[in-house]
DNA sequence: CTGCTAGAGTTGGTGTACCAACTGGGTTGG
DNA sequence: CCAACCCAGTTGGTACACCAACTCTAGCAG
């Protein structure tokens, strides 16, 4: 009963197209059909039609672009599991997953030194201003981004040694695992915190993402015990990824 | 450069009074201008400036409602951490998350045995169509719905034994780890499958969702060993949560 | 003082209109 | 045969307009 008949034209046009969509009498990489078309099909103006088209639109539903009808976006996610991540690097698991979907992966880095600033000396419990070895990275499948990554290593730690910067070197490209184990210092835990919004232009703009694709939001924690040796603020579009966790249940011990 | 002054005239409008929302001189909860006044200073049509409020609902920023300005939206999630989750129930861990901020936790259930359809006979290994024990959840914080939890048991397992109703008898609430551990099956691993998107109509309704807010769908399955104990699909307000996760990293072994 | 009412003010839904930007296909020219 | 070009068709951005639904407040009645 809710939702027989919405009381708004738009949301009705866009239900009969959404429905459509679902059950792929529309499939995906078809076109809709002229504005003009569905406005007189329901009666209706070309403004509704419009706004009913944003709607699906926002619910990620549609591809659109001027001078060519909408289009059926199809829906194709990579799995990012976090177990496999976290025994190599961020640019090989990436490379495992493109490639189990036909995808080409390919990733971009840059390193440089950097201060903290205060949300990054928060989260690895130095001084904001202390040294920190700074890695961004684009990972891409097919030469499209796909994901963000802006790594914080404290300089405190890795200075000196051999994988003072992560992309170069024996372990270039090893992974964090792999890396902080070369030095002594194998983690023990990796905490991801995670959560969902609306892109803002610039990020739209940086992982090309098409109007209503939300993004994911993750940041990483590596520790060794108590002691931060790395984090991450990682970027992904949440139409192309579905991600993975593995929670390992504590075997059986004498706590009520 | 790429955004040194966007295009069309909408953009520029939302970027402005994005920058005054993300900048916090607009408090959260406080009104924007009318949008006569928002037009006039911009120098451009109502329709515009719609256009431009539009932008910022879909990206998650304002609350609009007829007949009073649009008001900044505040964001205050909750953090859902796995590990707790996975000590005790689908309510406990809730409550214990929604005390941490100042919230009144709740959930109602609603337990009936159904027939395992395509996806979740999958999920369990079992036949389409085969008995399984399905309950309901909709957890609260403070009477706002937050999370929607559809939990499936296959009644090959779990039939004539004290848990086959998870919110009755002696466990009742207590968690499938000690549910199952009660029947000598102690979960050995729970893995987690997620994605965002836009949420659908039905959704919006349910989760009372605001425009512009994605969910995170993810999908449970807890084994032991190979045997598929129970799945579920959990559906939350992206706004509303945060998501944690810990990787514990394995010892040090002769691996290559 | 409280409660109700009426009215002003504001937003959301819809219609109409115009133009620039872009697509796609057919036509022309090499 | 291929490339460049042009044109019809379609979409996106914007302006103006009208009305219903809703909020909020001031004023009135009790």
């Amino acid at each position: 009963m809710s939702d027989g008949e919405p009381a708004h034209m738009y949301e009705r046009i866009a239900a009969a197209l959404r429905d459509q969509i679902l059950a792929r009498s529309l499939a995906p990489g078809s076109k809709l059909p002229t504005r003009e078309e569905i406005a007189s099909t329901f009666g209706t103006s070309q403004t509704t039609v419009r706004q009913a088209l944003d709607l699906l639109e926002s619910e990620g539903l549609i591809n659109r672009g001027r001078g060519s009808a909408p289009t059926v976006r199809l829906y194709d996610p990579l799995i990012r599991r976090a177990a496999l991540h976290y025994r190599s690097d961020p640019g090989a698991p990436f490379a495992e997953e493109a490639i189990a979907t036909e995808r080409v992966p390919r990733y971009s880095h840059n390193t440089r030194p950097d201060r903290a600033g205060l949300e990054v000396a928060h989260r690895l419990k130095i001084g904001v201003g202390d040294d920190v070895m700074r890695t961004d990275y684009v990972s891409y499948a097919n030469d499209e981004p796909m994901m963000l990554t802006n790594s914080y290593e404290p300089l405190a730690i890795t200075r000196g040694t051999p994988i003072e910067r992560p992309e170069e070197g024996p372990l270039m490209g090893a992974g964090i695992i792999d890396r902080f184990t070369s030095i002594g210092l194998r983690p023990t835990s990796v905490v991801e915190r995670l959560h969902a919004r609306m892109p803002r232009p610039s990020e739209v703009e940086e992982l090309k993402l098409r109007p209503g694709i939300p993004v994911v939001v993750i940041v990483r924690r590596s520790f060794c015990g108590e002691l931060p040796l790395e984090t991450a603020d990682i970027l992904l579009a949440a139409n192309q990824y579905k991600l993975e966790y593995a929670t390992t249940v504590a075997p059986l011990e004498d706590d009520a």
